[in-house]
DNA sequence: CAAGCGGGCTACAGTTTTGTGACAACGGCC
DNA sequence: GGCCGTTGTCACAAAACTGTAGCCCGCTTG
Protein backbone atom coordinates (compact mmCIF):
# COMPACT_ATOMS: atom_id res chain seq x y z
CA UNK A 1 0.00 0.00 0.00
CA UNK A 2 2.55 2.84 1.18
CA UNK A 3 4.75 3.78 -1.89
CA UNK A 4 8.14 2.21 -1.53
CA UNK A 5 11.10 4.63 -1.80
CA UNK A 6 14.67 3.69 -2.54
CA UNK A 7 17.07 5.79 -1.29
CA UNK A 8 20.71 6.07 -2.39
CA UNK A 9 22.95 8.03 -0.21
CA UNK A 10 26.28 7.07 1.07
CA UNK A 11 26.77 9.55 3.47
CA UNK A 12 25.21 7.93 6.85
CA UNK A 13 24.09 10.62 8.60
CA UNK A 14 21.57 11.72 5.71
CA UNK A 15 20.33 8.21 4.92
CA UNK A 16 19.92 7.54 8.21
CA UNK A 17 17.50 10.90 8.65
CA UNK A 18 15.84 9.90 5.47
CA UNK A 19 14.83 6.71 6.49
CA UNK A 20 13.62 7.75 9.39
CA UNK A 21 11.73 10.99 8.20
CA UNK A 22 10.25 9.15 4.94
CA UNK A 23 8.58 6.76 7.21
CA UNK A 24 7.50 8.91 9.76
CA UNK A 25 5.55 10.35 6.63
CA UNK A 26 4.50 7.20 5.77
CA UNK A 27 6.76 5.82 3.13
CA UNK A 28 7.94 2.20 2.89
CA UNK A 29 11.99 2.73 2.70
CA UNK A 30 15.63 0.81 1.52
CA UNK A 31 18.47 2.30 1.54
CA UNK A 32 21.57 1.78 -1.10
CA UNK A 33 24.62 2.50 0.13
CA UNK A 34 26.37 2.56 -3.50
CA UNK A 35 24.97 2.71 -6.95
CA UNK A 36 25.78 -0.69 -7.57
CA UNK A 37 23.56 -2.06 -4.67
CA UNK A 38 20.88 0.55 -5.63
CA UNK A 39 20.51 -1.53 -9.27
CA UNK A 40 20.59 -4.76 -7.44
CA UNK A 41 17.65 -3.84 -4.95
CA UNK A 42 15.57 -1.55 -7.16
CA UNK A 43 15.67 -4.76 -9.54
CA UNK A 44 14.81 -6.61 -6.66
CA UNK A 45 11.52 -5.00 -5.85
CA UNK A 46 10.86 -2.22 -7.90
CA UNK A 47 10.36 1.08 -5.62
CA UNK A 48 7.76 3.22 -6.75
CA UNK A 49 9.97 6.43 -6.48
CA UNK A 50 13.86 6.80 -6.17
CA UNK A 51 15.79 9.43 -4.28
CA UNK A 52 19.51 9.52 -5.63
CA UNK A 53 22.42 10.95 -4.35
CA UNK A 54 24.33 12.82 -7.23
CA UNK A 55 27.92 12.35 -5.57
CA UNK A 56 28.13 7.99 -5.03
CA UNK A 57 30.95 5.65 -4.92
CA UNK A 58 31.46 3.07 -7.35
CA UNK A 59 28.59 4.16 -9.88
CA UNK A 60 27.78 8.28 -9.67
CA UNK A 61 24.24 8.88 -9.38
CA UNK A 62 23.71 9.54 -12.86
CA UNK A 63 25.03 6.33 -13.86
CA UNK A 64 22.33 5.01 -11.82
CA UNK A 65 20.02 7.26 -13.30
CA UNK A 66 20.83 6.19 -16.79
CA UNK A 67 20.89 2.22 -16.13
CA UNK A 68 18.00 2.18 -14.25
CA UNK A 69 16.04 4.25 -16.98
CA UNK A 70 17.59 1.29 -19.55
CA UNK A 71 15.86 -1.34 -17.72
CA UNK A 72 12.62 -2.28 -18.68
CA UNK A 73 11.09 -2.88 -15.16
CA UNK A 74 12.42 0.02 -13.79
CA UNK A 75 12.19 2.88 -16.51
CA UNK A 76 8.93 4.55 -15.84
CA UNK A 77 10.33 4.92 -11.90
CA UNK A 78 10.20 8.32 -10.47
CA UNK A 79 13.75 9.89 -9.82
CA UNK A 80 14.84 12.64 -7.62
CA UNK A 81 18.46 13.63 -7.64
CA UNK A 82 19.77 14.94 -4.75
CA UNK A 83 22.67 17.14 -5.81
CA UNK A 84 25.05 19.41 -3.77
CA UNK A 85 24.92 23.40 -4.33
CA UNK A 86 27.70 23.95 -6.72
CA UNK A 87 26.54 21.27 -8.51
CA UNK A 88 23.48 23.35 -10.06
CA UNK A 89 24.93 23.76 -13.53
CA UNK A 90 24.82 19.70 -14.03
CA UNK A 91 21.01 19.70 -13.09
CA UNK A 92 20.45 20.25 -16.91
CA UNK A 93 22.62 16.63 -17.32
CA UNK A 94 20.87 15.26 -14.66
CA UNK A 95 17.34 16.08 -15.71
CA UNK A 96 18.61 14.81 -19.45
CA UNK A 97 19.26 11.60 -17.92
CA UNK A 98 16.07 10.65 -16.73
CA UNK A 99 15.75 12.14 -13.15
CA UNK A 100 12.37 13.92 -12.82
CA UNK A 101 13.13 16.17 -10.40
CA UNK A 102 16.10 17.43 -8.23
CA UNK A 103 16.42 18.92 -4.72
CA UNK A 104 19.43 21.11 -3.78
CA UNK A 105 21.14 20.24 -0.52
CA UNK A 106 20.68 21.75 2.29
CA UNK A 107 16.96 20.96 1.96
CA UNK A 108 14.11 20.89 4.27
CA UNK A 109 11.93 18.07 4.55
CA UNK A 110 8.98 19.75 3.89
CA UNK A 111 10.54 20.58 0.38
CA UNK A 112 11.20 17.33 -0.07
CA UNK A 113 8.25 16.03 0.90
CA UNK A 114 6.72 18.76 -1.18
CA UNK A 115 8.68 17.56 -4.54
CA UNK A 116 8.04 13.39 -4.21
CA UNK A 117 4.53 14.47 -3.51
CA UNK A 118 4.86 16.12 -6.70
CA UNK A 119 6.23 13.32 -8.73
CA UNK A 120 4.35 10.74 -7.54
CA UNK A 121 1.51 12.83 -8.57
CA UNK A 122 2.24 13.32 -11.93
CA UNK A 123 4.08 9.88 -12.37
CA UNK A 124 1.89 7.25 -10.50
CA UNK A 125 -1.45 9.41 -9.55
CA UNK A 126 -3.20 7.52 -6.73
CA UNK A 127 0.66 6.99 -4.77
CA UNK A 128 1.18 10.69 -3.48
CA UNK A 129 -1.16 10.16 -1.01
CA UNK A 130 -3.49 13.48 -2.17
CA UNK A 131 -6.34 11.73 -0.06
CA UNK A 132 -6.55 11.00 3.45
CA UNK A 133 -9.27 8.76 4.81
CA UNK A 134 -10.56 8.42 8.54
CA UNK A 135 -14.21 7.10 9.28
CA UNK A 136 -16.45 9.73 7.41
CA UNK A 137 -14.08 12.30 7.04
CA UNK A 138 -12.04 12.87 4.10
CA UNK A 139 -9.62 15.66 3.11
CA UNK A 140 -8.17 15.91 -0.39
CA UNK A 141 -5.13 17.36 -0.40
CA UNK A 142 -4.47 18.65 -4.04
CA UNK A 143 -8.02 20.32 -4.30
CA UNK A 144 -8.17 21.60 -0.51
CA UNK A 145 -11.09 20.05 -0.01
CA UNK A 146 -12.30 18.52 3.27
CA UNK A 147 -16.02 16.68 3.82
CA UNK A 148 -17.64 14.74 6.23
CA UNK A 149 -20.59 12.43 5.29
CA UNK A 150 -21.16 13.77 2.29
CA UNK A 151 -21.34 17.14 3.30
CA UNK A 152 -18.39 20.17 2.28
CA UNK A 153 -16.13 21.41 5.32
CA UNK A 154 -14.95 24.86 4.88
CA UNK A 155 -11.87 25.47 6.66
CA UNK A 156 -9.21 28.25 6.94
CA UNK A 157 -5.70 27.49 6.09
CA UNK A 158 -4.37 26.99 9.49
CA UNK A 159 -7.45 24.67 10.37
CA UNK A 160 -6.23 22.69 7.49
CA UNK A 161 -2.87 22.28 7.82
CA UNK A 162 -3.68 21.47 11.43
CA UNK A 163 -5.84 18.66 10.35
CA UNK A 164 -4.12 17.33 7.99
CA UNK A 165 -1.23 17.00 10.11
CA UNK A 166 -3.48 15.27 12.72
CA UNK A 167 -4.96 12.56 10.27
CA UNK A 168 -1.91 12.05 8.91
CA UNK A 169 -1.03 10.55 12.45
CA UNK A 170 -4.11 8.60 13.53
CA UNK A 171 -4.23 8.24 17.33
CA UNK A 172 -1.24 10.02 18.24
CA UNK A 173 -1.23 12.48 20.66
CA UNK A 174 0.84 15.29 20.37
CA UNK A 175 1.41 18.53 22.56
CA UNK A 176 0.79 21.80 21.68
CA UNK A 177 4.51 22.62 21.27
CA UNK A 178 4.84 19.95 18.57
CA UNK A 179 1.55 20.94 16.40
CA UNK A 180 2.98 23.98 16.64
CA UNK A 181 6.54 23.35 15.16
CA UNK A 182 4.96 20.96 12.67
CA UNK A 183 1.71 23.20 11.76
CA UNK A 184 2.97 26.84 12.00
CA UNK A 185 6.31 26.25 11.48
CA UNK A 186 9.54 25.65 13.65
CA UNK A 187 10.48 29.49 13.11
CA UNK A 188 7.57 31.35 14.29
CA UNK A 189 6.64 32.39 17.71
CA UNK A 190 2.77 31.96 18.73
CA UNK A 191 1.68 31.30 22.33
CA UNK A 192 1.13 27.55 22.75
CA UNK A 193 -2.81 28.06 23.90
CA UNK A 194 -3.26 29.03 20.60
CA UNK A 195 -3.46 26.18 19.28
CA UNK A 196 -6.44 25.43 21.35
CA UNK A 197 -8.33 28.17 19.94
CA UNK A 198 -7.83 26.57 16.26
CA UNK A 199 -8.15 23.13 17.85
CA UNK A 200 -11.86 24.81 18.55
CA UNK A 201 -12.66 26.22 15.39
CA UNK A 202 -11.21 22.91 13.79
CA UNK A 203 -14.38 20.89 16.11
CA UNK A 204 -16.94 23.71 15.55
CA UNK A 205 -16.36 23.58 11.43
CA UNK A 206 -16.11 19.56 11.32
CA UNK A 207 -18.66 18.57 14.00
CA UNK A 208 -22.11 18.86 13.13
CA UNK A 209 -24.54 18.04 16.56
CA UNK A 210 -24.38 14.65 17.13
CA UNK A 211 -21.22 13.68 15.57
CA UNK A 212 -17.94 12.25 17.40
CA UNK A 213 -15.86 14.56 18.03
CA UNK A 214 -13.04 12.91 16.20
CA UNK A 215 -10.72 15.38 17.81
CA UNK A 216 -9.90 14.03 21.35
CA UNK A 217 -8.47 16.38 24.27
CA UNK A 218 -5.48 14.58 26.71
CA UNK A 219 -5.42 16.81 29.57
CA UNK A 220 -1.49 17.88 29.79
CA UNK A 221 -0.20 16.62 27.16
CA UNK A 222 -2.17 17.80 24.13
CA UNK A 223 -4.59 16.13 20.85
CA UNK A 224 -5.30 13.54 19.38
CA UNK A 225 -7.21 12.39 15.97
CA UNK A 226 -9.17 9.09 17.15
CA UNK A 227 -9.72 7.55 13.49
CA UNK A 228 -12.89 4.80 15.14
CA UNK A 229 -16.35 5.22 15.66
CA UNK B 1 -8.17 -3.86 22.66
CA UNK B 2 -5.62 -6.87 20.93
CA UNK B 3 -4.90 -6.26 17.07
CA UNK B 4 -7.36 -7.99 14.90
CA UNK B 5 -5.23 -10.61 12.73
CA UNK B 6 -7.57 -11.86 9.79
CA UNK B 7 -5.34 -14.96 8.08
CA UNK B 8 -5.95 -16.21 4.43
CA UNK B 9 -4.73 -19.72 4.30
CA UNK B 10 -6.05 -22.54 2.69
CA UNK B 11 -3.13 -25.10 3.53
CA UNK B 12 -4.58 -26.43 7.41
CA UNK B 13 -0.98 -27.17 8.74
CA UNK B 14 -0.34 -23.34 8.22
CA UNK B 15 -3.68 -21.70 9.48
CA UNK B 16 -3.37 -23.53 12.49
CA UNK B 17 0.11 -22.97 13.38
CA UNK B 18 -0.09 -19.11 12.42
CA UNK B 19 -3.74 -18.90 14.48
CA UNK B 20 -1.47 -20.76 17.15
CA UNK B 21 1.46 -18.50 17.22
CA UNK B 22 -0.81 -15.51 16.85
CA UNK B 23 -2.77 -15.94 19.68
CA UNK B 24 -0.02 -16.64 21.39
CA UNK B 25 1.86 -13.00 20.76
CA UNK B 26 -1.42 -11.13 21.91
CA UNK B 27 -3.37 -11.25 18.80
CA UNK B 28 -6.77 -11.92 18.13
CA UNK B 29 -7.25 -14.19 15.15
CA UNK B 30 -9.74 -14.76 12.09
CA UNK B 31 -9.28 -17.70 9.57
CA UNK B 32 -10.77 -17.68 6.21
CA UNK B 33 -9.62 -20.53 3.85
CA UNK B 34 -9.97 -19.13 0.64
CA UNK B 35 -10.58 -15.62 -0.62
CA UNK B 36 -14.55 -15.61 -0.93
CA UNK B 37 -14.33 -16.55 2.69
CA UNK B 38 -12.04 -13.63 3.67
CA UNK B 39 -13.79 -10.82 1.96
CA UNK B 40 -16.95 -11.61 3.28
CA UNK B 41 -15.34 -11.76 6.97
CA UNK B 42 -13.30 -8.71 6.31
CA UNK B 43 -16.13 -6.76 5.64
CA UNK B 44 -18.27 -7.98 9.15
CA UNK B 45 -15.47 -7.19 11.63
CA UNK B 46 -12.89 -4.99 10.05
CA UNK B 47 -9.55 -6.34 11.29
CA UNK B 48 -6.78 -4.81 12.07
CA UNK B 49 -4.22 -6.51 9.40
CA UNK B 50 -5.19 -8.71 6.68
CA UNK B 51 -2.52 -11.98 6.32
CA UNK B 52 -2.77 -13.32 2.97
CA UNK B 53 -1.47 -16.52 0.71
CA UNK B 54 -0.62 -15.66 -2.24
CA UNK B 55 -2.25 -18.90 -3.62
CA UNK B 56 -5.65 -19.84 -2.83
CA UNK B 57 -8.68 -21.37 -4.15
CA UNK B 58 -11.32 -19.71 -6.21
CA UNK B 59 -10.12 -15.97 -5.39
CA UNK B 60 -6.06 -15.17 -5.44
CA UNK B 61 -4.43 -13.27 -3.39
CA UNK B 62 -3.50 -10.44 -5.24
CA UNK B 63 -7.75 -10.08 -6.13
CA UNK B 64 -8.03 -10.39 -2.35
CA UNK B 65 -5.71 -7.34 -1.91
CA UNK B 66 -7.12 -5.55 -4.77
CA UNK B 67 -10.74 -5.37 -3.35
CA UNK B 68 -9.86 -5.08 0.05
CA UNK B 69 -8.40 -1.92 -1.12
CA UNK B 70 -11.50 -1.29 -3.11
CA UNK B 71 -13.77 -0.81 -0.31
CA UNK B 72 -13.99 1.63 1.80
CA UNK B 73 -13.91 0.28 4.87
CA UNK B 74 -10.74 -1.88 4.76
CA UNK B 75 -9.09 0.48 2.03
CA UNK B 76 -6.45 1.11 4.31
CA UNK B 77 -6.24 -1.94 6.35
CA UNK B 78 -2.38 -3.05 6.31
CA UNK B 79 -2.08 -6.52 4.23
CA UNK B 80 0.84 -8.84 4.44
CA UNK B 81 1.52 -11.41 1.58
CA UNK B 82 2.80 -14.67 1.89
CA UNK B 83 4.73 -15.95 -1.25
CA UNK B 84 6.40 -19.61 -1.76
CA UNK B 85 9.92 -19.38 -3.11
CA UNK B 86 9.86 -18.60 -6.50
CA UNK B 87 6.80 -16.58 -7.17
CA UNK B 88 9.48 -13.71 -5.86
CA UNK B 89 8.93 -12.26 -9.58
CA UNK B 90 6.02 -11.68 -8.65
CA UNK B 91 6.47 -9.56 -5.89
CA UNK B 92 6.30 -6.69 -7.52
CA UNK B 93 2.59 -7.30 -8.75
CA UNK B 94 1.49 -7.98 -5.22
CA UNK B 95 3.18 -4.26 -3.79
CA UNK B 96 1.71 -2.48 -6.77
CA UNK B 97 -1.82 -4.20 -5.71
CA UNK B 98 -1.96 -2.74 -2.01
CA UNK B 99 -0.01 -5.34 0.03
CA UNK B 100 1.98 -3.44 2.66
CA UNK B 101 5.19 -6.37 2.42
CA UNK B 102 4.87 -10.23 1.69
CA UNK B 103 6.83 -12.67 3.34
CA UNK B 104 8.68 -15.34 1.91
CA UNK B 105 7.90 -19.12 2.98
CA UNK B 106 9.08 -20.97 4.71
CA UNK B 107 9.67 -18.18 7.37
CA UNK B 108 10.19 -18.06 10.73
CA UNK B 109 7.12 -16.88 13.58
CA UNK B 110 10.09 -14.38 14.64
CA UNK B 111 10.31 -13.00 11.31
CA UNK B 112 6.73 -12.96 10.84
CA UNK B 113 5.90 -11.44 14.02
CA UNK B 114 8.64 -8.65 13.33
CA UNK B 115 7.07 -7.84 10.04
CA UNK B 116 4.02 -7.39 11.46
CA UNK B 117 5.12 -5.28 14.15
CA UNK B 118 6.81 -2.96 11.64
CA UNK B 119 3.67 -2.78 9.30
CA UNK B 120 1.53 -1.70 12.38
CA UNK B 121 3.55 0.71 13.43
CA UNK B 122 3.92 2.19 10.28
CA UNK B 123 0.10 1.93 9.47
CA UNK B 124 -1.32 1.89 13.03
CA UNK B 125 0.62 3.35 15.16
CA UNK B 126 -0.48 2.64 18.33
CA UNK B 127 -1.35 -1.01 17.55
CA UNK B 128 2.24 -1.81 17.71
CA UNK B 129 4.76 -0.06 18.99
CA UNK B 130 5.09 1.62 22.71
CA UNK B 131 2.33 -0.40 24.28
CA UNK B 132 2.56 -2.60 27.50
CA UNK B 133 0.13 -5.25 28.24
CA UNK B 134 -0.74 -7.26 31.11
CA UNK B 135 -3.22 -9.57 31.39
CA UNK B 136 -6.06 -8.02 30.15
CA UNK B 137 -4.72 -4.47 30.72
CA UNK B 138 -2.86 -2.73 27.73
CA UNK B 139 -1.56 1.09 27.56
CA UNK B 140 -0.54 2.79 24.53
CA UNK B 141 1.40 5.33 25.63
CA UNK B 142 1.97 7.35 22.17
CA UNK B 143 -1.64 7.21 22.09
CA UNK B 144 -1.87 7.83 25.77
CA UNK B 145 -4.73 5.11 25.83
CA UNK B 146 -5.58 2.44 28.75
CA UNK B 147 -7.72 -0.26 27.80
CA UNK B 148 -8.87 -3.28 30.17
CA UNK B 149 -11.07 -5.81 28.60
CA UNK B 150 -12.39 -4.36 25.23
CA UNK B 151 -13.29 -1.06 27.25
CA UNK B 152 -11.75 2.38 27.62
CA UNK B 153 -10.13 3.30 30.56
CA UNK B 154 -9.94 6.72 31.71
CA UNK B 155 -7.01 7.87 33.30
CA UNK B 156 -5.84 11.57 34.90
CA UNK B 157 -2.49 12.61 33.83
CA UNK B 158 -1.28 11.40 37.53
CA UNK B 159 -3.28 8.24 37.18
CA UNK B 160 -1.75 7.58 34.23
CA UNK B 161 2.24 7.86 34.82
CA UNK B 162 1.61 5.92 38.29
CA UNK B 163 0.30 3.21 36.42
CA UNK B 164 2.51 3.21 33.81
CA UNK B 165 5.31 3.35 35.87
CA UNK B 166 3.98 0.28 37.59
CA UNK B 167 3.27 -1.80 34.50
CA UNK B 168 7.13 -1.26 33.56
CA UNK B 169 8.30 -3.07 36.67
CA UNK B 170 5.52 -6.10 37.61
CA UNK B 171 5.49 -7.76 40.28
CA UNK B 172 8.30 -4.99 42.03
CA UNK B 173 7.19 -3.42 45.09
CA UNK B 174 7.35 0.25 45.41
CA UNK B 175 7.72 2.24 49.02
CA UNK B 176 5.75 5.64 48.69
CA UNK B 177 8.58 7.61 48.72
CA UNK B 178 9.24 5.64 45.59
CA UNK B 179 6.93 6.07 43.77
CA UNK B 180 6.53 10.05 44.71
CA UNK B 181 10.00 10.12 43.34
CA UNK B 182 9.30 8.09 40.14
CA UNK B 183 5.84 9.90 38.78
CA UNK B 184 5.73 12.87 40.75
CA UNK B 185 9.51 14.09 40.62
CA UNK B 186 11.85 14.36 43.13
CA UNK B 187 11.71 17.93 43.46
CA UNK B 188 8.28 18.02 44.33
CA UNK B 189 7.01 17.34 47.92
CA UNK B 190 3.60 15.77 48.80
CA UNK B 191 2.91 13.81 51.65
CA UNK B 192 3.46 10.27 51.40
CA UNK B 193 -0.17 9.16 51.82
CA UNK B 194 -1.18 10.96 48.77
CA UNK B 195 0.38 7.98 46.80
CA UNK B 196 -2.49 5.98 48.39
CA UNK B 197 -5.26 8.16 47.22
CA UNK B 198 -3.87 7.89 44.08
CA UNK B 199 -3.92 4.53 43.97
CA UNK B 200 -7.19 4.00 45.36
CA UNK B 201 -8.36 6.46 42.20
CA UNK B 202 -6.61 4.59 40.03
CA UNK B 203 -8.16 0.90 41.13
CA UNK B 204 -11.58 2.26 41.16
CA UNK B 205 -11.10 3.38 37.52
CA UNK B 206 -9.48 0.19 36.45
CA UNK B 207 -11.61 -2.57 38.23
CA UNK B 208 -14.95 -3.23 37.42
CA UNK B 209 -16.77 -5.21 39.56
CA UNK B 210 -15.63 -9.04 39.80
CA UNK B 211 -12.20 -7.99 37.90
CA UNK B 212 -9.31 -8.96 39.69
CA UNK B 213 -7.23 -6.04 41.45
CA UNK B 214 -4.16 -5.63 39.18
CA UNK B 215 -2.55 -3.35 42.20
CA UNK B 216 -1.13 -5.22 45.44
CA UNK B 217 -0.77 -3.63 48.80
CA UNK B 218 2.21 -4.93 50.21
CA UNK B 219 1.88 -3.36 53.75
CA UNK B 220 4.14 -1.32 55.35
CA UNK B 221 6.35 -1.15 52.29
CA UNK B 222 4.17 -0.14 49.61
CA UNK B 223 2.32 -1.00 46.24
CA UNK B 224 2.88 -3.64 43.04
CA UNK B 225 1.54 -4.44 39.63
CA UNK B 226 1.14 -7.44 39.76
CA UNK B 227 0.63 -9.44 35.78
CA UNK B 228 -0.75 -12.72 36.82
CA UNK B 229 -3.36 -14.09 33.94
C1' DC C 1 -8.18 -7.26 74.62
C1' DA C 2 -6.81 -2.54 74.03
C1' DA C 3 -3.93 0.49 71.87
C1' DG C 4 -1.72 1.59 67.82
C1' DC C 5 -0.39 1.37 63.16
C1' DG C 6 -1.33 1.16 58.24
C1' DG C 7 -4.25 1.69 54.71
C1' DG C 8 -8.99 2.33 52.20
C1' DC C 9 -12.09 5.79 51.29
C1' DT C 10 -14.62 10.29 51.00
C1' DA C 11 -15.18 15.05 51.01
C1' DC C 12 -13.57 19.35 49.74
C1' DA C 13 -11.21 23.36 48.69
C1' DG C 14 -7.50 24.93 45.85
C1' DT C 15 -5.13 24.62 41.37
C1' DT C 16 -4.34 23.73 36.84
C1' DT C 17 -5.87 23.06 32.38
C1' DT C 18 -9.07 23.61 28.68
C1' DG C 19 -13.14 25.73 26.05
C1' DT C 20 -14.73 29.82 24.08
C1' DG C 21 -16.41 34.45 22.83
C1' DA C 22 -14.57 38.92 21.93
C1' DC C 23 -11.37 41.75 19.68
C1' DA C 24 -7.90 44.01 17.22
C1' DA C 25 -4.55 43.41 13.57
C1' DC C 26 -3.55 41.94 9.04
C1' DG C 27 -3.74 41.11 4.11
C1' DG C 28 -6.35 40.56 -0.02
C1' DC C 29 -9.54 42.35 -3.08
C1' DC C 30 -12.73 45.04 -5.10
C1' DG D 1 -10.38 53.34 1.40
C1' DG D 2 -13.75 49.91 3.02
C1' DC D 3 -15.16 45.05 3.23
C1' DC D 4 -14.19 40.41 4.50
C1' DG D 5 -12.12 36.20 5.92
C1' DT D 6 -8.43 34.73 8.80
C1' DT D 7 -5.38 34.89 12.80
C1' DG D 8 -3.16 35.39 17.30
C1' DT D 9 -4.19 36.86 22.16
C1' DC D 10 -6.65 37.71 26.07
C1' DA D 11 -9.83 37.16 29.66
C1' DC D 12 -13.17 34.66 31.86
C1' DA D 13 -15.95 30.51 32.75
C1' DA D 14 -16.18 25.68 32.99
C1' DA D 15 -14.21 21.39 33.73
C1' DA D 16 -10.87 18.30 35.42
C1' DC D 17 -7.51 17.12 38.53
C1' DT D 18 -4.89 17.26 42.92
C1' DG D 19 -3.34 17.15 47.65
C1' DT D 20 -4.76 16.86 52.42
C1' DA D 21 -7.36 15.96 56.27
C1' DG D 22 -10.33 13.04 58.63
C1' DC D 23 -12.76 8.98 59.66
C1' DC D 24 -13.21 4.08 59.82
C1' DC D 25 -11.75 -0.56 59.87
C1' DG D 26 -8.77 -4.55 60.29
C1' DC D 27 -4.66 -6.45 61.79
C1' DT D 28 -0.65 -6.49 64.79
C1' DT D 29 1.40 -6.34 69.02
C1' DG D 30 2.14 -6.36 73.67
Amino acid sequence: MNPQVLVVEDEDALATLLQYNLEKEGYSVAVARDGEEALIQAEESTPDLVLVDWMLPKVSGIEVCRRLRGRQETANVPIIMLTARGEETDRVRGLDTGADDYVVKPFSMTELFARIRAVLRRIRPGLAGDVIEAGDISMDRVAHRVRRADREIHLGPTEFRLLDYLMQHPGRVFSREQLLDAVWGSDVYVEARTVDVHVGRLRKALNNKQERDPIRTVRSAGYAFDVNA
